[in-house]
RNA sequence: GGUAUCGUGGCCGAGCGGUUAGGCAGUGGUCUGCAACACCAUCUACAGCGGUUCGAAUCCGCUCGAUACCUCCA
């Protein structure tokens, strides 16, 4: 049995047996949504991954889980040129910043809620951090690797490159990344293409700005992770995570700008989920085609060929390794159900069956490769796996085929009950009520309806008056019948 | 072009040198008035070509193909 904790980290390329820098204590940073639209089935993998990284060192140690939330300087495009995606969004709706703000903060916490992400112990925003960020620019600048320029303030990679390393994390070479780079035809006020914004001069027009020592401005939306990290998990801390696709720049950034100003690196282990793909490609915002939460619940999107539990969107993720891509599809998401509610339907037999003096099994050998699935790198699809075993038994002994002993039965319902409900963060996909009253009514009022097209008024009228007595109100009107309760 | 990741049976998805992954679908049963649900059993693999090895899906090389990052995206 494996029962260390390795966990692949993407700065070394490989597992890692996870060793905390302070014992007992672990500090993640993970980084949130920047939240200018509805949470779509993207946010949900980082989401869960990094849940079950929380629930499972949980376990063991003290745990402060940092998951950030972006609510200024994330620009919309084209590097340091573009317009901020959160005032571009306020300016479009004619809504004060903090509306848009407000109002995707809500729909991402309830999405995640949905899905049963346990809240994180601290959440901070950018726009809460503004001092503290200030103060790292100085720093950075202080220490010769930033300059300003007509009120902004950007980081000489180059010149930090002679010190540090660039590109340790992502695997790329500052000559690389230069040819790479376009030309920016000397527009720019950079001294290199490879140069990034930590503070932006704010055009007259632009509705989030705040005073700085270079003038009215914002952040960039690199240092808000660097800055607020520091803040609440310190300079160096555990785990750092997010997706794949903020390794670079993103993540780069941060260790630039956290060796720049306090020269030491930021994070002992980086961890990076995969993403999720649609017909092969990535979903995401920026390409289009990505599917909204709220969809999934609703089954309102074309791609949908029915409405999808959250819980279901859970399995479905937790059945792929986190590092590997996961294809999206109505049959993979339907198999998900199906498996779900036969993982959970065994939990509920657990209940009804009895111990007896024979035992067929040898369950803390099962709870042990629970274990190790979990301690290679988070392995849920493993684990589950190791959980349909357990399902096996589970129906076996119900049909009186094998039998199991009574310490057996005791642990297999301790080790079922864990890793379902602690761990993996399942609950049980049954329908919500309104859900299913709402389906159930809607098949009363075909069939009141069938029989008022026959006048048979006599039924029509028995089921309004039942249902009235049970505190619904029937509403009979000229586009059909509906129903609401009766307050 | 640069940097990575990956190509597994009808579908999804594990595997990190030798033993059944698992789920869904299919097939055959049990259950049922008939169904559905549920349960039991079971078939189909490792992109191609070389190499290392007693032994490779697993290591190495090449070929073909896919995806991601290099502008913002979880």
């Amino acid at each position: 049995m494996n029962n260390k904790l390795q966990i692949y980290n993407t700065k070394s390329r490989k597992k890692e047996e996870f060793v905390p820098i302070n014992k007992d204590y672990v500090g993640m940073y993970v980084c949130g949504p920047t939240v200018y639209g509805d949470p779509h089935l993207g946010h949900a993998r980082p989401a869960i991954t990094f849940d079950i990284v929380y629930r499972y060192l949980n376990i063991k140690y003290k745990v402060r889980y940092v998951r950030n939330i972006t609510d200024a300087g994330h620009l919309e495009n084209d590097g340091d040129e573009g317009e901020d995606k959160i005032s571009k969004k306020a300016r479009l709706e004619q809504l004060e910043p903090m509306e848009v703000v407000q109002h995707y903060t809500i729909s991402y916490h309830k999405a995640m809620d949905d899905l049963n992400c346990l809240a994180p112990s601290i959440e901070p925003r950018a726009t809460g951090h503004i001092i503290e960020q200030i103060e790292m620019i100085k720093k950075i600048i202080s220490n010769g690797f930033a300059y300003e320029v007509n009120g902004s303030v950007y980081l000489d990679v180059n010149k930090y490159d002679k010190s540090y390393k660039y590109g340790s994390l992502s695997g790329r070479k500052l000559e690389d990344a230069l040819e790479g780079t376009r030309d920016l035809d000397g527009q720019s006020e950079k001294r290199s293409p490879v140069d990034f914004a930590i503070w932006k001069n704010a055009h007259k027009e632009h509705i989030m700005k705040w005073p700085s020592p270079w003038g009215l401005g914002f952040p960039g939306w690199h240092l808000e992770c660097s800055a607020m990290s520091e803040k609440y998990l310190g300079k160096t801390f555990d785990i750092h995570g997010g997706g794949n696709d903020l390794t670079f720049p993103h993540h780069e950034a941060e260790i630039t700008q956290s060796n720049a100003a306090n020269n030491c690196e930021p994070v002992k282990y980086w961890m990076h989920n995969n993403m999720i793909t649609i017909d092969g490609k990535k979903m995401g915002k920026s390409l289009g085609n990505f599917i909204t939460l709220g969809d999934f619940f609703l089954g309102s999107h074309e791609k949908l060929a029915q409405a999808y539990n959250p819980m279901t969107i859970r399995f479905f993720i937790l059945q792929a390794h986190y590092r590997g891509t996961l294809d999206f599809s109505n049959t993979a998401l339907i198999a998900a159900n199906k498996g779900l509610n036969k993982l959970m339907n065994s939990y509920e037999t657990l209940d009804k069956i009895s111990a007896s003096k024979k035992n067929s099994y040898n369950i803390k050998e099962l709870e042990g490769k629970c274990y190790s699935a979990m301690n290679d790198d988070f392995n849920t699809p493993i684990l589950i796996s190791h959980l349909f075993e357990g399902v096996k038994i589970i129906n076996s002994v119900n049909d009186e085929l094998t039998d199991i002993d009574n310490e057996n039965l005791i642990l297999l319902r301790k080790v079922f009950k864990f890793f379902i409900f602690d761990i993996l963060g399942l609950k049980s996909n049954k329908q919500s009520e309104l859900n299913t009253t709402d389906e159930v009514m809607k098949l009363i009022l075909k069939l009141r309806n069938k029989a008022k097209n026959t006048k048979d008024f006599e039924t029509a009228d028995l089921i309004r008056n039942e249902l009235k007595k049970s505190g619904i109100q029937i509403k009979d009107g000229r586009e059909g019948s509906s129903w609401e309760l009766i307050s």
